[in-house]
DNA sequence: ATAGGGTTAG
């Protein structure tokens, strides 16, 4: 019968069909083209319904209902690429789940023909699928399925199996099926770093690429992206230039991804001059460029760079997004522009339709907060739709802090406490506040709260990049392999510090013998790089009165250039001073 | 005929 109508006058005009599905960009061009299929009764031909099926499924201008309708009652007996389209169709669907009932009837349907037994395509289509459904569980049915069908040793899939546990959050499991892969090209190996930059594993992305050298496979911009993401987080800007160089040797710079991800990078390890000249040497820039800049300054305190920047993207022709205005926001803050960061808080919405995020709103209390005006910061929180967010209530408690306010911080602690999120972080605050204003009872008092509910605060730990390397400390650490040669400097710097007029400040005014982990980074920093060399730190919460100090009496005493990233900010130290007027 | 990879914020 196949054949028949091939040889047929109809097989010209299964000639013509075939090409007008080629040209076809609407679902209203294929609907016209399959009334032209039906009416010269070629709907069961193979070629076409194939054909049919896979554009409806898979093309942007189809129409996955469309595609189900030609499955159901156009193609008797579905092969392997009829059930490849429909699963490869809803795997990219909003219902991919779909995709994996699909499977099962496939895998049903198989038992009685040969001809319709899953391959390496169904399954890079099922575990997209897998991935997208966020269901670990069908991940390692699938992982079995892929085993015993004998798909284990190939390399899409298996790129794929990697990505699938990554994006369920079994990171563990995707470096095991990575290491057992026979074969790994180039994009498996971008994925597995990929996959740890996004999952936030950033030291095992970096230690991947130091594998994946000596396997030959080469670099692209994919490797540098994904690399790149996790030296700006980590803050390892000797490895960044490094990148640098090698995209600059194979000219990726012209791709806009990469060149982004170097001015991030730059900015996030606190060097917003090369950020800048990568920005000035990019042929072609997208949002992310100028968001990538705006961002960079804000988060370095420099509001007003912040915003000629942002005005500069606009008049390149840019439509800023809900991330432009936290950079913008957050340069307004930290430099107490207060008018200029309402003005743009309300235009974000009036003129660019932006809905503000929690974020924003966040960044309008701290606005409000540091400068002072704690009713107006109160009044924002009040008037925000989501009031009961502990992030809002606690800048505020910030704030309280900064300007010795405790009625208004008593006011944030009890919301806190009414939300149930209060946590030990938030009574140190209320405590440091207390201390402020000389209230011991306050201060006993949340001493009591911090002992009776056992909490404990988030660990703080701090990066410092020395010759290519990234090292880790947290408070009195003692797991570093030099810990002595560390500990000793660190005791000579203080030295040194104290006859200049250092004082070791406590905790609450006691006295303390806990060093908190940046100490560590710098002593380490002073030890180990020669005179003169900038010091990058990078730690997870925000820098301690104490360390801040020490820090300023380092960069005069030592002559170092000190840049610390900490959660919020940058703070530049130079000469005895910071860049942030002591002001955070 | 049909496959796997991308950066900001959090």
């Amino acid at each position: 019968m196949i054949d028949n109508s091939l040889q047929s006058p109809e097989s010209s005009k299964a000639k013509t069909i075939l090409k007008l599905l080629q040209g076809c960009n609407s679902l209203k061009k294929l609907r016209k083209i399959h009334a032209f299929v039906i009416t010269n009764g070629l709907q069961h031909h193979p070629a076409i319904s194939t054909k049919l099926l896979h554009f409806c499924a898979v093309s942007v201008s189809g129409s996955l209902p469309y595609a189900v309708l030609l499955f159901r009652h156009h193609i008797l007996n579905p092969q392997t690429d009829d059930w490849n389209s429909i699963i490869r169709g809803f795997s990219q669907s909003p219902n991919p789940l779909k995709a994996i009932f699909y499977y099962n009837d496939m895998v049903l349907a198989a038992d009685k023909n040969f001809d319709c037994r899953p391959d390496s395509y169904t399954f890079s289509f099922l575990l997209r699928a897998s991935e997208r459904t966020k269901a670990e569980r069908k991940c390692r049915e699938v992982h079995g399925s892929i085993i015993r069908r004998g798909y284990e040793a190939d390399v899409v899939v298996c790129t794929n199996l990697v990505k699938s546990y990554c994006g369920n959050g079994l990171v563990e499991t995707a470096r095991k099926v990575f290491d057992e892969m026979p074969v790994k090209d180039l994009v498996s190996w971008n994925s597995m770093i990929l996959c740890y930059s996004q999952a936030g594993f950033h030291h095992e992305a970096l230690r991947t690429y130091d594998l994946m050298r000596n396997e030959n496979v080469g670099v692209d911009g994919f490797t540098l992206v994904g690399l790149l993401s996790s030296c700006a987080h980590v803050g390892a800007q000797n490895i960044g230039v490094e990148m640098h160089r090698m995209a600059c040797k194979r000219e990726f710079l012209r791709n806009v991804f990469v060149g982004n991800a170097l001015i991030n990078m730059y900015a996030k390890c606190g060097n917003l001059d090369a950020a800048r000249s990568v920005f000035d040497s990019m042929i072609k820039r997208d949002v992310l460029t100028w968001n990538s800049m705006v961002v960079g300054y804000g988060g370095h305190g420099l509001g007003k760079e912040a915003i000629e920047f942002f005005e500069k993207m606009l008049m390149a022709g840019f439509h800023p997004n809900s991330i432009t205005f936290l950079g913008l926001l957050c340069g307004c803050n930290h430099q107490g522009l207060v008018e200029e960061g309402v003005e743009y808080f309300h235009r974000m919405t009036s003129k660019y339709n932006i809905k503000p995020g929690i974020k924003h709103y966040g960044c309008l209390v701290d606005l409000f907060g540091r400068a002072g005006k704690l009713e107006k910061a109160l009044e924002v929180i009040k008037n925000c739709p989501s009031q009961h967010d502990p992030v809002l209530w606690r800048t505020l408690l910030s704030s309280c802090k900064i300007h010795k306010n405790v009625e208004m911080g008593e006011i944030a602690m009890r919301s806190l406490v009414q939300v149930g999120a209060s946590n030990a972080g938030d009574c140190i605050l209320l405590a440091s506040i207390y201390q402020g204003v000389n209230n011991v009872d306050g201060v006993a008092r949340m001493r009591k709260m911090i002992k009776s509910w056992g909490i404990r605060t988030t660990p703080g730990w701090s990066w410092i990049e020395v010759a290519d390397q990234v090292h880790k400390f947290v408070v009195d650490d003692k797991s570093h392999p030099h810990t002595n040669e560390i500990y000793n400097k660190l005791r000579e710097v203080i030295h040194v510090l104290s006859q200049l007029g250092y004082v070791e400040e406590g905790f609450w005014g006691t006295s303390t013998s806990s060093y908190h982990s940046e100490k560590l980074a710098i002593a380490f920093g002073i030890a180990r790089t020669p005179e003169g060399t900038c010091l990058r730190i990078v730690k997870n919460l925000r820098v301690c009165g104490d360390c801040h100090s020490f820090t300023k009496f380092v960069s005069k005493a030592f002559n170092r250039e000190i840049v610390v990233r900490d959660r919020v900010r940058f703070h530049h130290f130079k000469g005895g001073l910071c860049s942030c007027n002591d002001y955070w």
